[in-house]
DNA sequence: GCAAGGTC
C-alpha cells in the first residue's frame, strides 16, 4: 500500500485537519522532536487505497543568516552585509526539523502540504520539500508533491481542498527568499554600523543595541510622530456661544460651532441679543443604533487588552496562547472576523450559560439569539471563541480578564445591537441655529454583556414643542483654546501598524517590545508610549538625513516590489539585486552623513570620555579607566582612547588588584547578585581572547592560561552536571566568605565549605573524574567532623565534605530542563579540547546522582 | 549582540 506524508503549519492544524479529512478515525503518536505529532489512517488517495500520516513543522524550518564569519562585528564592514553571502540554517535547532520530516517520510511515495495559505506557508512548504527531498523520490515533481489549498478549517473547505489539491506555488515562496535576505541584509547592516558608532562616542545611551529595522523603525516612527505633534502644537483661541432656554432649562449648541476671531464672534452675539426670544423650528427624533462588536481577531483582542485591560500586547498574546493550550479558547492568532458557516455557536452559548459570572446573559442570549455581523474570513482560522467554560478561580488575575473578555466579546457578537433614541430640538434665532440633542436608552443589546460599553446616562426629551416660541435665558460667548493631542495609546499604534501593513498579527507584539527593550520608548500610565530621548533623537536623525528611512511606506514599497516577485511578473534575482542596491545606496548615504543624526546625539547625551567612574588600571597606560554602568557595561581608557566591553546584568568590581599575566589589566570579579554566577575576568581578554579555543566575551573560567591562579586550568573541578560542554570552575572572587563551583557555561552554581579558609584545587584526581580539592578551616571554625583543620578529598564523593556542598541555579536562570537518563556526553569532543588537561571529565553514576538533587 | 517571519 502506497503512503502519503502530510504537512500542516502547527500541531494544532495537523490535528484538527486529521480528524476531519480521516472522519474521526486517525491513531495518534509522538513525533520523535517531542514537538509534534503524527495522525495515521487509511483512506482514498486519487483512486488508491492509501496509508496517511498527517503531521506538522512549527513555522519555518529554516532561517537565514550570513555565512559564518560575517557574524564578526569587529572584522566585517557593515557595507559588506549587502553583498556577503548568506545561508539556510535550521530555523530552531533544538526541534531538529528537517531530520524530523525526512524520518517520517520514508516509505512515502505522495507529499500533501497543507501549509497556510499566505505566502510564508508557500515559502515553508518548498521548506518542508527540501527536507525529505532524499527520501521522498522526484518531490518536486507535480505528480509527486500536492498542495492543498484551504480558506477555513471546517469540514466542508477541507474536504474540498483534498478534493481539488494544486501544487505549490513557487513564486510566492521566491518572495519571501527575498523579502527574508532584505530584512537581513538592511536589518544587520544598520544596525551594526549605527551601535558601534554611537556607542564608540556616547556612555550615556542605555541600550546595548542601537537597531534598524523595516518594522521596529516606523513602529518607533509613529510614537516620536505625536511626540512631535505635541511639542510644535501652538494652542489657538477660539469663541463660541451658548444658549440657555427651556424650563427646564437647558444649554444649547451654536450651529456654527467654533470661530477663531473674537470680533466674529462678538457681532453673532450681539445679533443673537437682539431677540428675547426664539423659535423652535424642530424636534426630532431617531432611533440609532451602536453596532454590536464583529467576531474577534488577534489585533482586536491585543488592542482591548491595552486599552480595556492595561495588558500590553506581548502579555495578553502569551495569555491568549497559555488559554488555547490548555483548551479555554480557539487558536488566537487569526485575522479571521467571520465565524465558519457551520461554526455551533449555540453550542459554545450553552457552554457558557453556566457560568457564575456572564451565565444570566449567556442564557438570555440563548432564548434571544441574534446572528452575528459579517465579517471578513481571511482563510486563515476562525475568529478567538471560548472553548470551555473557565471559572474566575481557575485562573490567575490577568488570565481571567483575557478568558472574561473573549466570553463576553463572543456573547456580544451574537447579541442584538444597543438602540437608543435620540432628540434633537433645533432653535432659531434670526439667521442663527442653536440645538440640543438628548438619547434615551431602547434597548442595551450586547452592552448587557459587554457592560463596559454601556450606554451612559439616560436623558430626559428636550422641554420644547415644535413651532412654539421659548424665552432666551441668557447667551454667552465662551473662549476656548484648541489643546495638543494626547501621547499614542499602543491600542491606538497597533491600529496604526495595521493600517500601514507594519509586521502581522503575530508579529506587531514583537516589533512594540522590541522599541521598548531597546529604551526608545517608555509605556507610561493608560499605556501611552512616550518616546525616549534616545528615540526621539534616532527618529529625528533619519529624518534629517533620509527620511525614508523611518517612513512606514517604506515597507509598503518592497512589498509592492516583492509582490511582483510573488505574481511571476518580475525575475527573483532581477528584484532582489535591485532592491539590495537601493538600500546599499541608502547604506552608504547614511554612513556619509552621519554626523547630522550625531549631532542630535552630541546636544542630547555625554561623551564617553566624560562618562562613567574611575574603576581599574589598563594594562597599557597604567592609568585608571572609566566604568560605564549604563547598559552596555565597558570600560573606556580615555588615555588609550579604547573601549572594552563587560559582561551586561550583574556588578563589577576590582578583584583585589590582582593582575592578568598576559596583558597587566586588572582583573576584575563580575557577580550577577549573591545567588547568582561570579567569575573573575581580564577585561582585555574579555574582549581580545589569547587563546584559540578562548570564546570571546568570556571570564578567567574560561582561559587555558597554563598557570595562571584564576584560569580554567588551574581551577576547573569536572564537567558540568547539567549542560553539554560547560565545566564547573572553583570561583574565589567572595572567599572566603563564598565559596563556589560554577558552571562556565550554563546556570549550576554549587556553593562549597562555607567560611573556610583556603580552597584549593589539588593536583590529584577522584576515582569519579572530578578533581581532588584542599579544603582548610580556622581550628575553631572547622565544619569537619572529626575536628580537624584540612583535608583533601573530593566535592562529590568524599563522605567528609558531603555536608558542606550545597547545589543550587544561579537565580536568572532558564527553565531547569533536567533529562539525566538522556546525558550521554562521556567527555565529548568539548571538554578536552578546551584545555581542561583531561581532568574534566565525566565522574560516572555520581554526577547522576548529584545531577537528581536539580530534579 | 543584528531583521522579520513562522510557532512551542
Amino acid at each position: 500500500m502506497k503512503s502519503v506524508l502530510m504537512v500542516a503549519e502547527k500541531p494544532s492544524l495537523a490535528a484538527s485537519l486529521a480528524n476531519i479529512l480521516s472522519n474521526g478515525r486517525n491513531s495518534t503518536r509522538k513525533g520523535s522532536n517531542n514537538a509534534c505529532s503524527v495522525h495515521e489512517w487509511s483512506g482514498n488517495f486519487r483512486n488508491e487505497n492509501v496509508h496517511f500520516k498527517m503531521t506538522s513543522v512549527c513555522g519555518h524550518v529554516m532561517t537565514l543568516d550570513f555565512v559564518g564569519k560575517y557574524n564578526s562585528w569587529d572584522k566585517v564592514d557593515p557595507v559588506e552585509l549587502f553583498s556577503c553571502p548568506t545561508e539556510k540554517k535550521e530555523a530552531t535547532a533544538k526541534l531538529r526539523m528537517p531530520a524530523y520530516l525526512a524520518q517520517e517520510a520514508k516509505g512515502c511515495d505522495y507529499l500533501v502540504l497543507w501549509l497556510d495559505c499566505d505566502k510564508e506557508g508557500e515559502n515553508i512548504c518548498f521548506e518542508v520539500m527540501n527536507s525529505v527531498s532524499r527520501i521522498i523520490r522526484n518531490v518536486f515533481s507535480d505528480s509527486v508533491t500536492y498542495r492543498a489549498h484551504f480558506s477555513a478549517i471546517t469540514e466542508k473547505d477541507v474536504k474540498h481542498a483534498m478534493a481539488n489539491l494544486g501544487h505549490p506555488n513557487e513564486n510566492e515562496a521566491k518572495s519571501v527568499d527575498a523579502r527574508q535576505e532584505l530584512d537581513l541584509r538592511i536589518g544587520c547592516a544598520f544596525t551594526r554600523f549605527q551601535t558601534k558608532f554611537f556607542q564608540g562616542r556616547y556612555g550615556d545611551l542605555d541600550s546595548s543595541l542601537i537597531s534598524y529595522g523595516p518594522c521596529q523603525t516606523p513602529t518607533l516612527g509613529f510614537c516620536v510622530k505625536r511626540h512631535d505633534d505635541i511639542q510644535t502644537f501652538k494652542p489657538e483661541s477660539f469663541w463660541y456661544l451658548q444658549m440657555y432656554a427651556g424650563n427646564p432649562e437647558v444649554a444649547l449648541e451654536w450651529a456654527r460651532g467654533r470661530v477663531f476671531k473674537k470680533e466674529i464672534a462678538m457681532m453673532f452675539l450681539n445679533k443673537v441679543k437682539e431677540s428675547k426670544e426664539a423659535k423652535v423650528e424642530s424636534v426630532s427624533s431617531k432611533e440609532l443604533y451602536k453596532g454590536r462588536p464583529q467576531a474577534l481577531n488577534t489585533v482586536e483582542l491585543m488592542k482591548a487588552a491595552s486599552a480595556g485591560l492595561g495588558l500590553g500586547p506581548h502579555t495578553a498574546m502569551q495569555i491568549a496562547e497559555k488559554l488555547y493550550t490548555q483548551g479555554y479558547i480557539s487558536y488566537p492568532r487569526t485575522e479571521t472576523t467571520q465565524y465558519p458557516a457551520n461554526f455551533d455557536l449555540m453550542g459554545v452559548v450553552k457552554i457558557l450559560q453556566n457560568s457564575s459570572e456572564f451565565g444570566e446573559e449567556a442564557r438570555n442570549i440563548a432564548n434571544d439569539f441574534n446572528p452575528p455581523r459579517k465579517g471578513v474570513d481571511c482563510g486563515d482560522h476562525p475568529p478567538i471563541t471560548p472553548m470551555k467554560l473557565g471559572n474566575r478561580s481557575d485562573f490567575d488575575n490577568d488570565a481571567w480578564r483575557i478568558y472574561d473578555y473573549i466570553c463576553r466579546h463572543f456573547l456580544g457578537t451574537i447579541s442584538r445591537d444597543l438602540k437608543y433614541k435620540s432628540t434633537t430640538a433645533t432653535l432659531k434665532v434670526g439667521m442663527e441655529s442653536f440645538s440640543c440633542t438628548t438619547s434615551v436608552l431602547l434597548d442595551p443589546g450586547f452592552t448587557r454583556v459587554m457592560t463596559w460599553q454601556a450606554f451612559g446616562k439616560n436623558e430626559s426629551n428636550p422641554p420644547f414643542v415644535e413651532g412654539e416660541m421659548v424665552a432666551i435665558n441668557d447667551v454667552k460667548m465662551i473662549e476656548s483654546q484648541t489643546g495638543p493631542p494626547d501621547y499614542l495609546t499602543e491600542s491606538e499604534l497597533i491600529s496604526l501598524m495595521e493600517k500601514h501593513g507594519i509586521g502581522t498579527d503575530a508579529s506587531i507584539p514583537v516589533h512594540i517590545n522590541n522599541i521598548c527593550q531597546r529604551n526608545y520608548v517608555t509605556i507610561a500610565s493608560g499605556r501611552k508610549l512616550i518616546p525616549t530621548t534616545l528615540g526621539i533623537v534616532l527618529v529625528h536623525g533619519y529624518q534629517k538625513i533620509d527620511a525614508e528611512l523611518v517612513l512606514p511606506t517604506m515597507r509598503s514599497e518592497v512589498e509592492k516590489m516583492l509582490n511582483l516577485i510573488a505574481r511571476g511578473s518580475a525575475d527573483y534575482k532581477s528584484v532582489l539585486r535591485h532592491a539590495v542596491e537601493i538600500f546599499r545606496l541608502k547604506f552608504l548615504y547614511f554612513v556619509q552623513n552621519i554626523s547630522h543624526m550625531d549631532g542630535l546625539f552630541e546636544v542630547s547625551f555625554s561623551p564617553l570620555a566624560e562618562s562613567g567612574k574611575a574603576h581599574s588600571r589598563c594594562g597599557k597606560c597604567r592609568r585608571y579607566m572609566k566604568y560605564i554602568q549604563t547598559k552596555p557595561a565597558r570600560l573606556h581608557c580615555s588615555h588609550c582612547d579604547e573601549t572594552y566591553s563587560l559582561p551586561n546584568g550583574g556588578n563589577v568590581r576590582v578583584y583585589r588588584e590582582l593582575k592578568c599575566p598576559l596583558d597587566d589589566f586588572e582583573l576584575l570579579a563580575f557577580s550577577s547578585g549573591t545567588k547568582g554566577r561570579s567569575y573573575p575576568l581580564c577585561p582585555y581578554c574579555y574582549n581580545h581572547p589569547p587563546f584559540r579555543d578562548m570564546p570571546r566575551n568570556s571570564g578567567c573560567n574560561m582561559c587555558s592560561h597554563p598557570n595562571c591562579a584564576h584560569s580554567l586550568y588551574t581551577l576547573g573541578i569536572s564537567s558540568c552536571v547539567e549542560c553539554e560542554s560547560g565545566v564547573l570552575v572553583l570561583d574565589c572572587t567572595s572567599a572566603p566568605s563564598s565559596w563556589k563551583l560554577c558552571c562556565n557555561r550554563c546556570d549550576v552554581i554549587i556553593n562549597v565549605f562555607k567560611n573556610a579558609t583556603k580552597v584549593q584545587v589539588d593536583e590529584g584526581r577522584c576515582d569519579c573524574g572530578a578533581q581532588m580539592v584542599n579544603v582548610t578551616y580556622k581550628s575553631e571554625k572547622t565544619k569537619f567532623k572529626d575536628g580537624s583543620e584540612e583535608k583533601t578529598g573530593c566535592i562529590f564523593c568524599s563522605p567528609d565534605f558531603s555536608h558542606l556542598v550545597e547545589k543550587h541555579r544561579a537565580i536568572v536562570s532558564r527553565p531547569a530542563i533536567v533529562n539525566v537518563r538522556g546525558r550521554g556526553r562521556g567527555g565529548g569532543p568539548g571538554g578536552k579540547s578546551r584545555g581542561t588537561r583531561g581532568r574534566a571529565k565525566q565522574p560516572k553514576d555520581k554526577m547522576a546522582q548529584l545531577a537528581a538533587y536539580f530534579v
